[in-house]
Formats: C-alpha cells, sequence, structure tokens
DNA sequence: CTATGTAAACAAC
DNA sequence: GTTGTTTACATAG
C-alpha cells in the first residue's frame, strides 16, 4: 500500500506555539466531513529520524489516541511534549472517502497566553491551510509545527501568578470533551459555537439601557451589575479594569447621556443617571471610538506626551493584549471549560458582536419584554415615566460628547461578522472554490 | 486605517 | 473612597 505524506506550509507563525516541558501539547483535527472518523485517521508523530514521506508511530504513545469527539472534530494528545520541531500525520489504513477540508489546530495547558488558536474562518484559510481531499487524493498527510523556546517568545508577558489560576483548570488532563461539541451539528447554535467572545462595551450598555423600556436610565451601579451578570469581561479575576472601562465608554460614547439626578432628594444620591439617547434608541449605536478626539482631528494629538501618560497608555496596551489573549483561549474549543458554567453567560457568549445599529434588529433582545403591559413589574425604572424624568428641573443631559452633528444619521457600518468555518452554510462549496488552489506535489505520490 | 480594551491621571464629588 | 473625563497605547482586523 502506498502512503503519501502531504506537506503543506502552514502560516508559520500560526504555529509557531511556545513550549516547555511540562506542558501537553494537544492536537486537534478540524475536518469538514461526516465521512471521517477520527479513529480510522489517527494522528501519529512523524519519526524524526525517519523517512521524510514515512510516518513512525510516536515513541511516547505509539499511535496517540484519537478522540473523536464529533464526526469532523478529534483531538490527539501528547502528553510531555518536549520537542522543539516536530510533524504530526494523519494516516489512514484506507482510502479516505468524499472530500474534506482539514485543519490542524494546535494547543497547550501552559502557559496559557500563548497558546490555543482556534479553527480559522473557512474562507480565511489560505491556501496553504487548506487542505482538500478527495477519492483519488493520497491517504495521509502531515503538518510540521515548529515549536520557539519560551525563552524566544515576547508575547509571554502574563501575570502568572493570577493566570495560573484563573487556568489551571485548562490543563488538558481537566479539561472534559466541551458539551458544545457533542451537540454542535443540529443545533441553532452551530453556526457561532466557536464564537465566543463577548459585545463591545458599549453594546452592553446598549443592551442594558434598552431593557429599561421607560426611560432607557440607569445608575452607574447597576449598569455595573448588568455587565457583571451579562458578560464574561468582569468574570475574569484578573481583568480588573472593567469597571473602568463600563465608565469610560459611558463618558465616551455619545449614544450615553449623563443625566444629573434630581436635586429635590438633598443629600442623597449626587451621582447621575445614565441615559440611552432617544437617537441612540432609535438608531442604534455608533463605536466609542468614533467619539475619540483624535480619531477626528488628528491635529489634536500631543506630539509630547507627558511620561506619566505615555506609561499608562502603554500598560493600557499590554493589558489589552493579555485580554485578548484570554478570549483566544477562551474561545478555543479545546480548553473545553470555561471558568464559569452559567448557561446564560454562555449563550451571551456564543452570539458574535455586532454594535446595534437598527430597531429593526432588536426584536431578539426584547421580544419577551415587548409583550409584557408596561404597567407590570418588569419596569423598574428610576424614573416613573419619561415624562418625570424630564420634569425634573435639572434633568437635562450634560454633553460632554464631541459634536457630530448631521454625523448621527449617517448608518453606522460595524464590521460584518465574519464568517466562521462552521457557519459556512455549505463548506463543501467553500472546499470545491479552492480545490483547484492547493496542488499535491506529483513527484510524491509514487503513481 | 478604525474599533476595542485597557491603564491611569486627574477632577469633582 | 466613587464617579466621570480624558489621554495614552497595543492589538486585531
Amino acid at each position: 500500500m502506498s502512503s503519501y505524506a502531504i506537506s503543506y506550509n502552514s502560516q508559520s507563525d500560526w504555529w509557531n506555539q511556545p513550549v516547555d516541558d511540562i506542558n501537553r501539547l494537544s492536537i486537534a483535527h478540524h475536518c469538514r466531513s461526516d465521512s471521517i472518523n477520527g479513529r480510522d485517521y489517527p494522528l501519529q508523530q512523524h519519526s524524526p529520524e525517519g523517512d521524510p514521506g514515512f510516518f513512525a508511530p510516536s515513541q511516547a504513545n505509539g499511535i496517540f489516541p484519537s478522540n473523536q469527539i464529533m464526526p469532523n472534530y478529534w483531538i490527539g494528545d501528547l502528553p510531555q511534549f518536549n520537542e522543539l520541531s516536530m510533524s504530526f500525520a494523519l494516516q489512514s489504513p484506507q482510502a479516505m472517502q468524499g472530500v474534506y477540508t482539514s485543519q490542524f489546530v494546535p494547543s497547550a495547558s501552559l502557559p496559557p497566553a500563548a497558546f490555543s488558536k482556534e479553527p480559522l474562518p473557512i474562507d480565511q484559510f489560505s491556501s496553504g491551510d487548506l487542505t482538500t481531499f478527495d477519492d483519488t487524493a493520497p491517504n495521509s498527510f502531515y503538518h510540521n509545527i515548529h515549536i520557539l523556546p519560551l525563552s524566544d517568545v515576547p508575547a509571554l508577558e502574563y501575570d502568572s501568578t493570577s493566570d495560573e489560576l484563573a487556568y489551571s483548570r485548562r490543563q488538558w488532563t481537566d479539561s472534559p470533551v466541551p458539551d458544545e461539541l457533542h451537540t454542535l451539528e443540529d443545533t441553532d447554535e452551530a453556526d457561532d459555537s466557536l464564537e465566543n467572545s463577548d459585545p463591545c462595551y458599549a453594546e452592553l450598555l446598549r443592551q442594558a439601557l434598552m431593557e429599561k423600556e421607560d426611560d432607557h436610565t440607569m445608575l452607574l451601579k447597576d449598569l455595573y451589575e448588568w455587565v457583571r451578570t451579562h458578560s464574561s469581561k468582569a468574570q475574569d479575576p484578573s481583568n480588573k479594569g472593567w469597571q473602568n472601562s463600563v465608565r469610560h465608554n459611558l463618558s465616551m460614547n455619545a449614544a450615553f447621556e449623563r443625566v444629573p439626578p434630581p436635586n429635590q432628594e438633598a443629600g442623597t444620591k449626587k451621582t447621575s443617571y445614565w441615559r440611552l439617547t432617544k437617537h441612540a434608541v432609535d438608531y442604534g449605536i455608533r463605536s466609542t471610538t468614533r467619539y475619540r478626539k483624535d480619531s477626528k482631528r488628528k491635529t489634536q494629538r500631543n506630539p509630547n506626551p507627558a511620561p506619566i501618560r505615555v506609561q499608562a497608555g502603554a500598560k493600557g496596551g499590554q493589558a489589552t493584549r493579555r485580554s485578548v489573549r484570554r478570549q483566544q483561549l477562551a474561545a478555543s474549543p479545546l480548553n473545553g471549560i470555561s471558568p464559569s458554567s452559567d448557561m446564560t453567560r454562555q449563550r451571551n457568549l456564543r452570539r458574535p458582536h455586532q454594535v446595534h445599529q437598527h430597531p429593526s434588529t432588536q426584536v431578539e433582545t426584547s421580544s419577551l419584554q415587548q409583550r409584557v403591559p408596561q404597567t407590570m413589574s418588569t419596569n423598574t425604572s428610576y424614573f416613573n415615566s419619561t415624562a418625570d424624568m424630564f420634569s425634573l428641573s435639572n434633568a437635562y443631559p450634560v454633553d460632554n460628547k464631541i459634536d457630530e452633528t448631521g454625523d448621527l444619521l449617517r448608518p453606522y457600518v460595524g464590521a460584518q461578522p465574519y464568517l466562521d468555518w462552521s457557519a459556512s452554510p455549505s463548506p463543501m462549496d467553500h472546499v470545491a472554490s479552492e480545490a483547484g488552489v492547493w496542488r499535491m506535489d506529483q513527484k510524491n505520490m509514487g503513481l
């Protein structure tokens, strides 16, 4: 029988992952075909000294266990991984049937920040990352993975004390197969089950305020609480700045206006209420960035910022990077579980986010409430009615936002949600269009 | 380039 | 202390 290696270059930065000797390297193979069974095509480690086209069983494990967790997704586990370069093979005892695409996703337990990639959306595969097989193709292929020593990975800046606690349960051995992968196929959630990120703060705040159907007004404290219970941003114990971010968005985004409290309760509440502007209620919000001054007038940026500002900004940026890495890890199907299994949150996390821009799309979030008469107890507004609120002597919005007259009516076009490969209605169509791009090396085919 | 998230200074309560 | 405003920077896309 002939076994052919099909080597294709992955984007190198995508594969370069740091590993140290305490880590386990998990290899996930995503594959779009119901006819592929992971047990039939176990991962094998390439023999380091072997023939480039031949796959020897791993010395450590023999054939890697391929735990099929759904028809087109399986995982190989390589404990105590300490090689710096390694190839992995998917090898079949018989010819593969059908056409499918595949993608390897390396992941590992620790350190969390440097590992773990989601499968790329299928339409974002480079031709080198996309492998297409049909029954005329060779029946095995391998990936080459180059592992960088930890010391060579500058991206590895994270607070090990907090992250280790936060992510300890994500170690491979502690991570059972995530439920969503079992049920991925026939649920409505399948499309975005790998999409795991929160809406941005501005959108979260809009949603919170939209729940107050009367006046769309809340106190900062309650906005905190809403975000805490509806977002993962506040769940991460190492993210201490989310309240700051909430305030930042309230302050910067013109969709939110500050309404001074009624002054009749002298000496009690001094803090303002936050209200979603009527325009934002009607037309949705726009990005907070839109309102940043230096994006509007570039000349306004200080050419010589105070060092203290520079330092703060740098720290902010680095924290953002850590945050993104956390998000990526949290979104990885391999991490299995998120620290909290709260289902409300899970549902929220699955929803691809997009800045809300028109009431026609708000039906989905508030259709339930809309059925409820407004006199019912779901009304927890701070004001009995909109009229009451506006009748307050000093309940005027405090305008600290950039004037954007005329601009407001222009619809905000946010980034289109990317086409997740799992959301591709017909992935094989895409395969067909890509199939011509990828070429097998005829020399290796042994025909 | 824009959008987002973060930090932090600083002012005002 | 909390609330609010602002400027700064890193990163993803």
